[in-house]
DNA sequence: CGCTACGTTGAGAACAATCAACCCCGGTGG
DNA sequence: CCACCGGGGTTGATTGTTCTCAACGTAGCG
């Protein structure tokens, strides 16, 4: 959720064993301005130096899972990251879609209380949620950049409530695609067209819908001349000003 | 969303106008363990004492709208206050019920996300947002306390999130009834029968659903067994182990 | 070159919404 | 005192959006 405007090309860094930690150098940290390690003094950011690791993942792989211990916080470094919760009988619902600069983890209790995966190949950072929180007490500053990065959250599970109870499926798809357009501005790549890398299916555990009726949604806003679907799992968005206002409701 | 457990008998502590300030004695707060005062050291809590004041609502009153300059935070003394966000065309989305204990108004931005009315005779207490947020870099300790509880806020969102996009209408109203009842066990209160002070539209409006669908489970439920209804907006959960399965999703 | 996963499209079913009537209760004013 | 009114709740009939089940196409990959 959070802003990011830095060009990120490719997915990996460096090619290690998937979960394995690496030493890596924050003073080079490309998304470092929108993370929880902003404006931080060097002395600062050689302790967060210090504590944090980084961690590779392929596409489909899990970060953690519900229910299991919360040991660290993680801050996307590239790629994409999907966070959901299931029901017993394996209705899921997506919380949310990470992207460089966003970050997770944080748990109140004990456990985590979603699970997490790749959506694409992944990079992020790693921090020990022990040695972090002794961290945030000895410098407030970065604990009221967390409190602002978490209140903004909040803002955004509350207009995807509002999105889950209220709006159709036109105006689901509608608000999906400009969301992900807003981001992709934000961390400064091209917000038309916007890359899509999740598969239906993921979009519709995002949107409370089926598969089905994403693509179904797709084909309609494709007919009625909103959007194009371009090959790479790219959208264009041929009427913008269409898409806000079914987004809207109007 | 706030851990609560004082009875509160009535609702009315000083009958103010609709809306004006009065002095409060943050010391003699029966609800100061379970909101942001907690564990303060009385020259701390004087400190709060100084900015604090009282208002007291009307049953239906406003207490701010979506769009306004966030001016004030405040914290649920007695009473209850729904908030919700609308469309363009007038759907709308609660997006949660407060209760003593609980805060509200918290803004990233200038202004409020959303609206916030009172659901029964209300009292809150209220502080300046300027004033505390300067509180708050005095004292990381409280916001520290801020941020567990924004981040249960948060957790809370994301299961209702799993709620809205993925449960039926007799799994929402299964869900919310015991919601219903936990909140009010952890202020201490009878979680059996509960008391449900909102009516049927404003529930439909916070589970995704028409009054006519929520009235029509009720119906079911109670046909069913689960539940009975009582007067005094009272519901007996009769066979409690058979709601949390219905909950569940089994 | 065939798998498999993903996406699209179609037909029919189902759950919840909509439209509508009616009840009950509390308040108000004749 | 009672008739009227209005809001909230319940119930019924019907509609409709989305889901379900199913078939088929396509692309990537071993």
């Amino acid at each position: 959720m959070a802003i990011f405007d830095v060009k990120t090309t490719g997915q990996v860094r460096e090619p290690i064993a998937r979960g394995a930690p690496l030493r890596a150098p924050c003073g080079a940290c490309t998304v470092r301005h929108l993370t929880l390690c902003a404006a931080l003094e060097p002395h600062e950011l050689a302790e967060i130096s210090a504590i944090v690791s980084s961690v590779e993942l392929a596409r489909g792989d899990p970060l953690f899972d519900e229910g299991e211990p919360a040991q660290h916080l993680f801050n996307v470094t590239s790629g994409a990251v999907k966070v959901y919760k299931l029901l017993a009988d394996g209705r899921r619902q997506m919380t949310g879609f990470l992207f460089p600069g966003d970050f997770l983890g944080l748990a109140n209790e004990e456990t985590y209380a979603y699970s997490a995966e790749a959506v694409t190949h992944t990079v992020l950072c790693r921090f020990p949620r022990r040695k972090l929180e002794r961290l945030l007490e000895r410098y407030p500053k970065m604990e009221h950049r967390l409190l602002g990065m978490v209140s903004h959250e909040l803002a955004v599970a509350q207009e995807q409530m509002l999105l889950l109870g209220r709006k159709t499926a036109r105006e689901k798809i509608a608000s999906f695609l400009l969301m992900l357009s807003r981001r992709s501005v934000q961390r400064g790549q091209n917000g038309n067209p916007v890359v899509v890398p999740m598969s239906r299916n993921d979009i519709g555990d995002y949107l409370g819908l089926t598969t089905e009726t994403v693509s179904r949604t797709f084909t309609q806003l494709k007919q009625g001349g909103s959007i194009s679907l371009l090959p790479g799992g790219k959208v264009e968005m041929a009427d913008r000003a269409r898409l806000e206002d079914i987004a809207e409701g109007l």
